[in-house]
DNA sequence: AATTTTCTGTGATTTTATCACATTGACAAA
DNA sequence: TTTGTCAATGTGATAAAATCACAGAAAATT
């Protein structure tokens, strides 16, 4: 699989430009836990997931952390390049959570691409959009929902992505995830064995009963 | 003053784009306390702020509100026009704070001239980021300010936008801003109170100290 | 087997949210 | 002027979540 196939305007540039456009992109893989932007001073390029798994976080001055969103592949990552939009004010921290392989396309030939193409510029808006509207998303969460309610939802998003009842993850990272304390976690994760919801051992979360973590996460 | 003095792109345009946005734009007044736009379904158009002030906020199911920023003369609302981007999947509510008169760009008008203009299209692209990067500051301060460094904060902020020291609010508006209850505000004021950071009357808050305020909001 | 490190458990305290209701001030109607 | 009404504020009681400070258990390392 090529670039071409995992960047959805592809047919709609000039020739020149889908040329230019391999051309300056290049593939990259990086293990599991590796950092791949620190905030906006740092300016990789627009990164185009092939396979893996990305996590774009927030971190506060005492490095608590709380994720955003998450990227797949097929994803895209505008903010490893938030310097080709100098509106874009904010920090946003980009680890792989499992080994991944990426084009990268280099900031500035992308800005220039940009500039000039509407298609691009209109691409570009939508990508923007998505990221936005996963971040109101969170804010949603973290507004109104009751902890409860998150944690039981992040288990069992979790348990989707990794296909499997089985987590092995530890508290401090679900903490890391929701933007909370490793104890608060530690507690709740506590109350859902003593509902019979999961069974707990170090590094594991067995969840055994789906259906009472969807009523949690779902009540009203 | 026109539309062409307040639309920073307008001087990019062709001689037929520029004629023909006059032609679609509309300009209209509304009062104080109206509402201009609740969430994703409706679609006004684009809207240019020429003076007054506006309140985009989020909503909870039970009818709590919060902030997410807040416009005034020259800005320009992007969501009022949310249709005209089909990623943007999330509701935001705007109110206007102050009377306030602003210009009405057709949605579909501008939808067709941004797909075709890469001027436009970047220009809305600047404008999203800025509404982003306003979204991420306000989470930040969510998710890792105490109640108490937002609230001093707010009461700062007020007092600039307004020019006095003598705020005319109430405790259930400053709760709706900020995303709390009305008690909360209460007793936090009662406690700024008795710090000498500021009076309260019934409808009023008169800051008497300013840089009290100031430590408050900026300590670590 | 001993040591170190990582992960989890838990009491005590503070902060913030929630619920329920009392009180006060401003304004309008009688 | 008095009375009634409503919006705004005050406050106790309780619950939820965050913070602090350690204790202990399991896994990894030496």
């Amino acid at each position: 699989m090529l670039l071409s196939d995992y960047f959805p305007i592809y047919n709609k540039l000039s020739p020149a430009d889908q040329e230019a456009l391999l051309q300056v992109s290049s593939l990259h893989t990086v293990s599991q836990g590796a950092m791949l932007h620190r905030g906006g001073d740092d300016c990789m390029g627009l990164l185009v997931v092939k396979s893996g798994q990305l996590r774009a976080y927030m971190t506060s001055e005492d490095g608590r952390e709380i994720t955003l969103y998450r990227l797949f592949d097929h994803d895209i990552c505008l903010f490893a390049a938030s310097c080709i939009m100098n509106s874009l004010q904010f920090d946003v921290m980009i680890r792989a959570e499992k080994d991944t392989t990426f084009w990268l396309i280099p900031p500035c030939y992308y800005k220039e691409l940009m500039e000039r193409d509407a298609v691009v510029a209109n691409f570009t808006n939508d990508l923007m959009s998505s990221r936005f509207t996963d971040v109101m998303w969170l804010m949603e969460q973290v507004m109104w929902k009751s902890f409860d309610k998150r944690l039981a939802a992040f288990l069992l998003e979790e348990s989707v992505i990794e296909d499997t009842l089985l987590l092995k993850i530890t508290h401090e990272t679900i903490a890391a995830h929701l933007g909370t304390a490793r104890e608060v976690v530690t507690r709740m994760l506590k109350y859902f064995q003593t509902e019979g919801a999961v069974v707990l051992t170090r590094g594991t979360i067995e969840i055994k009963n789906k259906k009472r973590l969807q009523q949690i996460s779902d009540a009203v």
